[in-house]
DNA sequence: TGTTTTTAGTTGTACTCCATAATCAATTGG
DNA sequence: CCAATTGATTATGGAGTACAACTAAAAACA
């Protein structure tokens, strides 16, 4: 996210905006508002949601690394780097070198890096409290499901879609 | 959005992404899915989402000045201008001067704005409708809603759900 | 009325996110 | 051993956005 700061224009306040009847419309605004809101808990930290997602998935796959955590992330290996200097340059994740490809890094957090995301869990739970709040605990599972099936690789050619988003949840696959 | 290009990185082919399972993540990600499938689709009309929302709300609001429209976008003013501008020398929206404020602009689209919206009407028509064949009717019908629920202004002060009016307090809504 | 304050629109700047290409070194596969 | 591949890095540029400053016109007001 470029000028990150959770827009909230809309002239005609509190009425619904007039585009969030659109699909593609309500899930930008929706994506950003939850932005806004880990912003807003999370943020305090310091921490952004890019940052602490990476911190996740690194704390996931501890020795991983850069293009593995890159890959699951979903950032350019190119961009990766410099990101990963922020990370590194704040005590969160260390860089090792990697014993086994001397060209590579493992990648772990630092106690630093667990304490600190340890916190932001946290916080961030409190964040998605608020998401139940607002929608209602089995709503928030629904929604939640529903994009998973939007974003599942393939519709499996079997039958129901929603069905199928059941599966993962934490456990990252060990990897390379 | 920035460089777009629906990011589709995610090393473990046909696995489900690991944080999607994460709202914010799951948004954030659908969000770009869709920009993407809007991109392929009606993209091939040279006209971004962004675009598109922008001719939709003129033609919804004939005569209307600049900063109606950049509010019901949510864009900046600012921004705004260079983003009209574009508009206008493609030929689809005129930009009239207002006859009660010699400052302001009526905006309205051209015979040619209306025949090219038409079209990616069309177009876009095509896009849910593939969406919808990933959902299913009933799930796509849930998943707008919930996300309206989501971005609601705040809830009604009324009755039903008056909890969450307040428990949201936390940094959701923060609006003013 | 004349003066002050708002408002509509514009320009310019800066910053973030992201894609891409080019590069280097190390690894791997004939 | 050499060619192709791979991990990581640097550099460059485009796109979206926030923000400050400015002009001109309108509105408020004394």
């Amino acid at each position: 996210m470029a000028g990150t700061k959770a827009r909230q224009a809309h002239t005609a306040r509190d009425e619904p905006h007039p585009l969030s009847g659109y699909a593609g419309i309500a899930l930008r605004r929706a994506s950003l508002a939850v932005y806004g809101a880990f912003m807003a808990e999370v943020g305090t930290l310091d921490v952004k949601p890019a940052e602490y997602a990476a911190l996740l998935v690194i704390q996931g796959n501890p020795g991983a690394r850069s293009a593995d955590i890159s890959g699951l992330l979903g950032i350019e290996k190119a961009n990766f780097t410099v990101f990963l200097r922020r990370l590194e340059r704040r005590g969160w994740v260390a860089r090792e070198p990697s014993t086994t490809d001397r060209r590579a890094h493992a990648l772990r957090l630092t106690p630093e890096g667990i304490e600190l995301l340890q916190a932001a869990v946290e916080k961030r739970a409190r964040l998605e409290a608020g998401l139940v709040a607002r929608l209602g605990a089995v709503d928030y599972a629904r929604l939640v499901e529903l994009l998973q099936v939007l974003l599942a690789p393939e519709a499996a050619p079997g039958k129901g879609a929603a069905a199928s988003a059941r599966a993962v949840q934490a456990g990252f696959p060990p990897k390379s």
